[in-house]
DNA sequence: AAACAGGCCTAAA
DNA sequence: TTTAGGCCTGTT
C-alpha cells in the first residue's frame, strides 16, 4: 500500500479490496450518502470526508492529521481482506460469496454510534434507519462545515442521557427511543465503559451488552463487530438465517469460520441480499 | 392498502 | 426452553 498526502487529499493504491460502494451499502453504517458523481461523504469520529476511487486508486479527502487519527483505523487499511477471503473459501458457496463481496471491509466505528445505530435497525429497513439516524444527528449533534456544506457529528451520550422520550419524538424512532436513553446512561453512569471490552473474552463482553434493555443477540453481535471491531462476532439476522439454512448444515458453529468469522457474516449477508435485490 | 420490516420484551406453556 | 403477540412508524 503506497500513501502519498496531497494536501487537502490522501491518495491510496496498491490496496486491494476497498470497493466504495460496496463498503457503504451493505448495510454495516447509515452515514455514508452516494452523491451524484458516484463518491460517496460521511460522516465519523466528528469529521466528515468524501471517498472516491479512480481506476486502482482511492481518495479520501483530509489532511495527514485526519487520516492517520481517523481514517486508517476507520477503514481498516493495514489489514489483508484479500488473504482473509482466500481463508474463507471453505466450500463452493463460500468461494462464490467472497468472490462476489470482493471489496467489501468492516469499518471501525464509533461503539456508541454502533450502538445506537442498531438499537434504531430493529424491526426496521436501511431506509428509515438512515433517515432516524440523520434526524438524531442533525437534532442532537455538534454542527460543522466541510466543503462549505453543513454535517453533524454523531451526539454524545452525555447529550442523550438527558433528554426525555418526549425530546426524541422528533426523530420518529418510535419504541426504540427509550433503548438509546438507556443506553446513554448506562455509559454516562459508568454502567457501561467501552474501554473496558477490550480486556474482556467474547462471551463475556456479549452479556455485558445484552444487560441493557434493547439488547439482544443480534444488536450485541453488531456493536462488537461494527464498533468494537470485534472479527470473530458473528450477527445473525432474518436474512443470515435464510442464508444458513439454505447453504450450511444444520449444525454449522460459525465459530468454524475462526477469528474473522465476522467478515464471513458480511460476505454472507451481502451476498444473500444483493441477490434479493436482483430478483425484485 | 395492508402487510411487513436487518429485533426485543413479556407472558405463557 | 420455546413460542406468540405487541410494539412505533414508514416503506413497499
Amino acid at each position: 500500500m503506497k500513501i502519498e498526502f496531497l494536501g487537502n487529499k490522501v491518495k491510496i493504491t496498491g490496496l486491494s479490496d476497498f470497493e466504495p460502494e460496496k463498503i457503504f451499502e451493505c448495510g454495516q453504517c447509515f452515514r455514508w450518502n452516494r452523491q451524484d458523481d458516484g463518491t460517496y461523504i460521511g460522516v465519523a469520529y466528528g469529521f466528515a470526508a468524501c471517498v472516491r476511487k479512480e481506476g486502482q486508486a482511492i481518495f479520501i479527502s483530509g489532511d495527514q492529521n485526519a487520516f492517520e487519527a481517523v481514517w486508517r483505523s476507520y477503514f481498516d487499511l493495514d489489514r489483508d481482506y484479500e488473504s482473509i477471503r482466500g481463508e474463507l473459501n471453505i466450500g463452493s458457496y463460500m468461494r462464490s460469496a467472497t468472490r462476489f463481496g470482493a471489496g467489501l471491509r468492516i469499518l471501525k466505528q464509533e461503539p456508541w454510534e454502533a450502538m445506537c445505530s442498531f438499537l434504531f435497525s430493529q424491526c426496521n429497513n436501511i431506509a428509515r434507519i438512515k433517515g432516524i439516524v440523520q434526524r438524531f444527528s442533525e437534532e442532537f449533534g455538534d454542527p460543522f462545515y466541510f466543503e462549505g456544506e453543513k454535517y453533524y457529528a454523531f451526539p454524545r451520550p452525555e447529550r442523550i442521557s438527558r433528554l426525555t422520550e418526549k425530546d426524541l419524538e422528533p426523530i420518529r424512532s418510535g419504541y426504540r427511543a427509550k433503548y438509546v436513553l438507556s443506553a446513554a446512561r448506562a455509559l454516562t453512569g459508568g454502567l457501561l465503559d467501552f474501554d473496558a471490552f477490550s480486556l474482556m473474552e467474547p462471551e463475556q463482553a456479549r452479556q455485558e451488552l445484552i444487560r441493557l434493555p434493547g439488547v439482544g443477540n443480534k444488536v450485541a453481535d453488531c456493536i462488537l463487530l461494527y464498533g468494537l471491531h470485534k472479527l470473530d462476532a458473528f450477527p445473525v439476522d432474518v436474512w443470515m438465517k435464510r442464508a444458513l439454512a439454505e447453504h450450511f448444515e444444520k449444525d454449522f458453529d460459525p465459530a468454524s469460520f475462526g477469528e474473522h468469522a465476522g467478515i464471513a457474516q458480511q460476505y454472507i449477508f451481502y451476498n444473500i441480499r444483493e441477490n434479493y435485490k436482483k430478483a425484485i
